[in-house]
DNA sequence: CGGGTCATTGATACGTATCAATGTGCGTGG
DNA sequence: CCACGCACATTGATACGTATCAATGACCCG
């Protein structure tokens, strides 16, 4: 079931219970993969339309050194890309961090399908816009912010990512990744990662409780990150899209 | 016109005359910007689609402390996302680095009109998908490689872009970007950057006259670059595409 | 209880930022 | 036509953030 995406798309607009039903119609089957298992590997011919439905895994690439970079995480409603249709090559890997569920999409239903479905074809649209979003966010911080906003900064993403599926209680989430993880997708290294994450919990603005991540002061926390949620795109879908959908003239 | 962009697009799969003067057609106007004038604003709303015919532009965000990351550079035949029209706000600004000739494309018409052009519709897609995939090769060189592979990279990067729309002779191009801009595009320093490109310069894996920089050796920048052309997805479009849009399935 | 993964901490090395100064080419106005 | 100013490139000296190396500690699972 894909609860999960269905919950993260709605966050832009509504589906109605059919788009919904045929969106779950399309999961052909679902894998339980442990930790550390490819889902999709660098170099090898995509193979399809996946969707985390739970556990939690990241895209990357390894570097001639064998160093990796994380390139973003994905977390139960996250999917790949619609388009590993169009190319011959994965450009990235997908590996599982801890135990994840992972459904599978009937690809060739959901090209032929999704034009009579232009609420689903819209929100997936907006999907793979915030995709972008991320990754532009993403290099912002790589680029330009030192170690300790860049964890930050990453935090309270993850914060906002998990509390639109409904993976936060309270300003409390299951931190899913390791540190060695975090250096990775920060560009920093291990030990640095966790100097930055023990000073932040010095400072009051995280509490790390086994692997359950406590932000007691949401705005402290923020205001350290430099962290401002409208990269996200969250405010849902802008009234004109909303009306030419009704009016059925966005997509003929 | 067009030109570089369908020359882009044709390196994906071969596009009709009609569906080239359906391109052509829905340029609504064209406008020269001066060097540094901004065609987007960050958080404004977007304002349609833009397509650079001539000159170059970059993408960037500006950073609280007043730094700037540069997310991308645009060079003819690039285009801003076909998204534009699903989102409240730019969450990135694009600028001009030099005199820069912009098309606007009617997005109402193209929208309306693209399902008829399944040709087109794809082959933006592919485009969408390569600009991710430039990005998350940003991401990974400004993470875990150093500031002198970085500035390699960079280079044989937009050689191959500028190659794909005609803007190379042999193996030369026009450098558009002055160092701030390098470096603010790869995370470092002005002056780091500079002390890069003059090391490539004495180990003779490029030249610079003036603003036309010369690779005489590219396997010898590639290796330098750890430089694999693979992550644009050059090759083309699949043959299951190609057959799927020959037999009109792949879109009704 | 042993071994593995992950977290933590200190000491040191190195890559890159920053500061500062000079050089170079080019367009503009006197 | 030349002098000025401005943007950009170049180079050296120094400071700082982060990587790396190394060792220990904490926890979990079989």
């Amino acid at each position: 079931m894909l609860t999960s995406l269905i919950k993260r798309l709605e966050h832009f607009l509504p589906l109605s219970d059919p788009d919904k039903e045929w969106l779950n119609g399309l999961v052909s089957r679902s894998d339980e993969f442990p930790a550390h298992a490819d889902i999709i590997r660098e170099g090898e011919v995509p193979a399809g339309v996946f969707v985390v439905t739970a556990g939690q895994a990241c895209r990357y690439k390894i570097l001639p050194d064998g160093g990796r970079q994380i390139l973003d995480f994905m977390f139960p409603g996250d999917m790949t890309e619609l388009h590993g249709l169009l190319l011959k090559e994965n450009d990235h890997g997908i590996v599982c961090l801890g135990p994840t569920t992972v459904a599978r999409l009937d690809s060739d239903r959901l090209i032929r399908e999704i034009i009579s479905h232009p609420y689903v074809t819209v929100a997936l649209w907006w999907n793979s816009l915030q995709q972008g979003a991320i990754l532009r966010e993403r290099v912002a911080s790589i680029g330009r912010r030192d170690a300790y906003t860049r964890v930050a900064h990453l935090l309270c993403e993850i914060f906002e990512r998990l509390r639109l599926v409904g993976e936060t209680v309270d300003h409390t989430y299951m931190l899913p990744i390791t540190q060695v993880e975090l250096g990775d997708a920060l560009g920093i290294s291990e030990v640095h990662a966790n100097r930055m994450l023990r000073r932040l919990a010095r400072e009051r603005l995280i509490a790390t409780d086994h692997r359950v991540l406590r932000i007691p002061d949401q705005d402290a926390l923020r205001a350290a990150a430099e962290f401002d949620a409208r990269y996200l795109h969250l405010d849902g879908a802008p009234r004109a899209v909303l009306d030419a959908l009704s009016a059925s003239r966005l997509l003929p």
